[in-house]
DNA sequence: ACGACATTTCGACAAATAACGAAACGATTG
DNA sequence: CAATCGTTTCGTTATTTGTCGAAATGTCGT
């Protein structure tokens, strides 16, 4: 149940949901991501550590940058069904269909560290 | 977006999922979850508006009691996604299998005003 | 080893949430 | 109509959550 409820609570966040549509099309960074919702770069390692924490997301190492990405298919179940769901939702959400726009052109080198 | 989140957040507290699996059982009236549930009445009820407001449970009245039953097929298209995982889910969980034993033997007219 | 840069952790704060009891509401029955 | 019973609303309280900035951690290139 605890696990059901944390995935739930993961999801139930409108900037979560973002960073999750995002990653739909490719593994990002955090400086993406940050730059893409305009947050303070803490508050987005939080959303994702929570992502990380029900088991939606997972990361990895890349040089300095930690690259996010959905978890393809893990051990939990209600997660491997969820994700499916979500990838066919909000096709029509105007802040989406902007982030999903800015994510095409966003490139970790030339966005990070100005 | 917000339509979605609303869901999820519905979704994501403890108390809320033993009552959505309860109402898998039958439909129920509000000092009926509250016996189960073992909380004030009003906090049930309250519980209850947000699963309404997320349209994930509908209510009707009977007489002097409010019977809410899960919404077998509403408007809001994820709910409709949604309802049917969540049925499949937690089949082992210890508290939802002691809710749902509690509920065959529940008896509104017994239950209530004692 | 040092400086620059990406990320995480920490501490603080405001806003949202779950819980309760008391009071208000609505419908049924005497 | 009045009393009763189930439910909802209101006001309060304790806890959780989303956000930020500052400090800590970790990695790369020089």
């Amino acid at each position: 149940m605890r696990e059901i409820t944390r995935v739930f609570k993961a999801l139930s966040d409108s900037n979560r949901l973002r960073i999750l549509k995002m990653l739909e099309v490719k593994p990002l960074c955090v400086c993406e991501i940050t730059e893409v919702l305009r947050l303070a770069t803490s508050t987005v390692s939080k959303h994702l550590s929570i992502l990380r924490e029900a088991d939606l997301i997972s990361d990895s190492k890349e040089g300095k940058w930690v690259i996010y990405q959905l978890n393809p298919s893990t051990g939990n179940e209600e997660v491997n069904q969820l994700l499916p769901l979500i990838k066919k939702w909000l096709p029509e959400d105007e802040i989406v269909k902007q982030d999903l726009e800015k994510v095409k052109f966003v490139d970790r080198n030339i966005i990070c560290g100005t």
